[in-house]
DNA sequence: TGTACATCAGTGAACGCGCGTTCACTGATGTAC
DNA sequence: TGTACATCAGTGAACGCGCGTTCACTGATGTAC
């Protein structure tokens, strides 16, 4: 296999490699079904390295959740002070209720992929607010109207593509992203909240 | 322990006992963190006479899905066919958007607590599509607009809980309760769809 | 520049445990006579 | 009404397996001289 080179930035790197493997695992499979050996092996290592970077799975899940949140939220900040306000609540809505983002589990939103399982972790919570509450000031910052307009849009959004997921046909699953996608397009146009 | 009386409708009774008990624990601690152990222990029984019941732990994970949102969708039925719209809807939105159907899990809507889990399983997806459509029909009838409204406003809902699960205090709980019935008013009153 | 040693990220065999599943058995009930 | 037998829901010991975790070891790198 790949031989490592050795200082302690290589290990962060491969840190990062396993947090990146398992949250794609994660979201793709759910938590349980997803072994520390099989984080281990997509991130191209051996299972016996894992302990060497996090003291247990549990510890894996919490910092994978925070991660890929705060990765998400982040990714909404940056949109919302970059692109004037109506333009930017448009992409990160269109993104979030597209059909891509709804097969695309693995690599999508984790408040729609391990929701309620983190819901369940109390020790992962804390960090997962900060997340909810930086997507839902991005929200507002884009004009989505106040704190609680923000929230129930994203509630929207989770929910939907949740929904989309459960659908037994690529219609219907359209079918509740265009509904959402409706319901938001007065908050778009700066008539909510 | 108790011993049994006998008759075929005693074993109807029995799986339906195992069924309740597994979709209570399933809500709240997540399908993989109960055993099949744990499920029988719960309905009064010993964890071998499980394969007289179900072919395996994943048929009953179906069948608690399916018949735990069948129930969610006829209540919502009921209510729906029994009173006046305005005040079916209310009953339903705010008894949905609930610091008591949050702390609830383990007797909450399905889609709140297994959505994501339920959506990886295929076989599972029809029965619980036939239940959404039966949810978003329910508030149709209630007045909640069209099956776009009403599949938004459902969208709100699901997500509002899932959300408001994950907060790290009571008090952003309730934030992320009251926006989405906020949201959610204008529909209550005509205005959606 | 070259050699000897310490470090430590990663390896891979091994562990104990709990899970889903199987199966020979039990004993209460319903039925045949 | 009473006895003998068949049925079958539920019991509980046992199984193999895969999981999370541990640990003695390896070998490439950085450092000391």
């Amino acid at each position: 296999m790949v031989r490592m080179r050795g200082t302690r930035e290589q290990k962060a790197e491969t840190r990062e490699r396993i947090v990146e493997a398992a949250g794609r695992l994660f979201r793709r499979h759910g938590i349980d079904a997803v072994g520390v050996d099989a984080v281990m092996h997509a991130a191209g290592l051996t299972h016996g390295g894992f302990y060497g970077h996090f003291a247990s799975k549990e510890a894996l899940v919490a910092e994978v959740a925070a991660a890929s949140l705060a990765r998400s939220a982040a990714r909404w900040e940056q949109i919302s002070e970059e692109e004037p306000p109506a333009q930017a609540l448009g992409r990160i809505v269109d993104a979030y209720l597209d059909a891509a983002h709804v097969a695309n589990a693995e690599g999508g939103c984790v408040l729609t992929t391990l929701g309620p399982d983190v819901a369940r972790r109390a020790e992962a919570r804390p960090a997962i607010a900060v997340s909810v509450r930086a997507m839902a000031a991005a929200l507002e910052r884009c004009g989505a109207g106040g704190e609680a307009a923000a929230l129930a849009a994203l509630s929207t959004m989770v929910g939907a593509v949740v929904l989309a997921r459960l659908a037994d046909s690529p219609e219907f699953s359209e079918t509740i992203l265009e509904a959402a996608r409706a319901a938001l397009s007065p908050v778009r146009q700066g008539e909510g909240g």
